[in-house]
DNA sequence: TGTCATTAGGGTAATTTGGGAC
DNA sequence: ACTGTCCAAATTACCCTAATGA
C-alpha cells in the first residue's frame, strides 16, 4: 500500500493545480487532501495522491 | 518493539521529509528529533523514530 | 595516503504557517 | 461556498568554507 512516493511542497502542489499556495493549505486543513507535517510544522503532500487527484478529475470528465 | 534501529544519515532523513539536510540538523539541535553523534561530530538518526514521525502524521490525517 | 561525497557551522533570502477580513 | 490577497512570525532553503566519513 504504502509506496515510497516522493513528497511535494505546498508551492509545488499549488503550481500543479494553478492555485494559490494558501488554497492548498485550506484543502489540507479541510481534509480534502492528506498531508504530512515536518517537525517544524510545514506540510508535505504525497505526489501519488496529488497526481491521482489531477488525473482523476480528468478521467471523470471523459 | 522490533525497533530496527538502523541509523540514517541527515541526507537520508532529509530525502524522506523532502527537506534540506540542514533542516534535519536544525531539528536535532532543537531537540525535535533525537540524534546520535559520531566521534567526529556528524549526526545519525534512528530509522524507527523517523518512520514513526512520517507515518504517525499520516495516520492522523485519515 | 589520497580522493570525493556528505556534513557541520554560520549568515541571508525565500517559503510556509496561522489568523482574520474582504 | 470557494479562492486570492493582506499581515507578522516561524520554518525552511541556499550561500560559503572546513572537517568528517567511507
Amino acid at each position: 500500500m504504502e509506496a515510497a512516493d516522493r513528497l511535494l511542497t505546498p508551492g509545488e502542489v499549488a503550481a500543479l493545480f494553478r492555485v494559490d499556495p494558501k488554497t492548498v493549505t485550506r484543502w489540507a486543513a479541510a481534509g480534502r487532501i492528506s498531508s504530512i507535517r515536518t517537525p517544524g510544522g510545514h506540510r508535505r503532500f504525497r505526489e501519488s495522491e496529488v497526481r491521482a487527484l489531477l488525473e482523476g478529475e480528468a478521467a471523470l470528465n471523459a
